[in-house]
DNA sequence: AATCCATTTAATTTATACATTAATGAATTT
DNA sequence: AAATTCATTAATGTATAAATTAAATGGATT
């Protein structure tokens, strides 16, 4: 007997996934309010699953509950941005080091040395959003392969509260050319199963990086995003 | 006009306090399930408040939410313990990092070394409850002077998360006296503004703390806590 | 016009009712 | 006896009602 791909989600993960796409791709804006009879209107069911959701996604940290106000998109400062990127920097670091401690398979080095192959690509094309997404698989690769799924988790998280930083900045940052030499050698250091020279490589990476996207959120004065 | 101390707490917060702190205080002793409508007579409230501190602390990591079972306290398995300590020692060593980059006034390094000197005392009187408050206490002040919030509420849910396990542990611990050295040193190259090095001592000291719990788990066959 | 206070209103918080679904187990068939 | 079916039960998931609380309003008074 054949089971069904997947168990039918209920109204609360159904607004949970929901209400989170739709803050992410930014169609609720930074800043924006809405009480929860409003959210479970837009969600098109009662206010209990639409309120279960509402305190995960805030616990989360992308909304914030105000008494009497309801939800609001919380807008990223460049506070948040360094607290995010701090933090992003250290539990990556923590990632390399890992997967050169335990090792890695040949098939999962590999696919990471791909990944560095399909930037390179996008970068000569000038495809930044090509780029983009082959950037974010080998952070998510390198996650992964820790093998630490709570870490996993945390960085995702983390990740997709500065997601709306990261898109906006996309288009204004310089092209990411360096950013590849510091890819290949982290994963030669994992390789290598040299866990300190692969945490620091890539420490050294996420913090550089963090400090041109703070940067740019600083120049153009984009302090509500 | 003064008002009081603190806004009066909703049952759902106290419910979620309540609770989480009969799991800490192992009241409710791991592997133990209880279904929502027992857990509310518990708190002695409705389903509602009961219910959102469950969902919060499920997805703190605490307890797990099996249909139709309930809400189980999770057992902490060596694995679990690995995990944990892995992602506590890159949180707290990027801390300790943080601090020395940015730098500690006086009295925040007084406090640290306080907390050492307090760990010292305890240790020479074999009072291990009072060591384990010192510890604890110069962990939370280096996380707290990371000056970093998400970071310290990181922190804080990863300690939770072992809690049950360091105070089960702490009675067959070997005696902590090279604890107290690398505290010292970490605070040293703190105040030195060497960030690589408190990084980098706090990281070893970490590591090895970890190590021992997780061969203690292991030894003693304490998969279950 | 400004301030104070009472009243109303709006939103949340909590309780409860209702709907749905998985687990249980007894009855029936093989 | 084992397996299968089907009704029953128990627990959750969802909706809604009731209670609470805080904000806003507006009229009376200064």
């Amino acid at each position: 007997m054949m089971r069904s791909a997947k168990a039918k989600e209920s109204l609360s993960d159904k607004a949970y996934r929901e209400l989170k796409a739709k803050i992410l791709d930014n169609e609720l804006h930074a800043g924006q309010q809405m009480i929860e009879a409003e959210v479970s209107q837009l969600l098109n069911m009662s206010r209990t699953p639409t309120r279960e959701a509402m305190l995960k996604i805030a616990n989360e940290g992308l909304i914030e509950l105000k008494p009497r106000h309801g939800m609001r998109v919380k807008p990223i400062s460049v506070m948040d941005m360094q607290e995010i990127y701090e933090i992003l920097t250290g539990l990556e670091s923590t990632a390399a080091a890992l997967c050169a401690t335990k090792g890695l398979t040949a098939e999962q080095l590999d696919l990471m040395r791909q990944s560095v192959v399909d930037m390179d690509k996008a970068l000569n094309r000038d495809d930044l959003i090509e780029w983009a997404q082959a950037d974010e698989r080998f952070h998510r690769y390198l996650v992964e392969f820790s093998n630490n799924d709570r870490l996993q988790i945390l960085v995702a998280n983390f990740i997709e509260q500065s997601h709306r930083a990261r898109m906006l900045t996309l288009k204004i940052r310089p092209k990411p050319t360096n950013s590849n030499k510091d890819h290949s050698d982290v994963v030669k250091a994992i390789e290598e199963r040299n866990s300190e020279q692969a945490r620091a490589i890539h420490h050294k990476h996420r913090e550089q990086s963090g400090q041109m996207m703070i940067n740019l959120l600083k120049d153009y004065g984009l302090n509500h995003i």
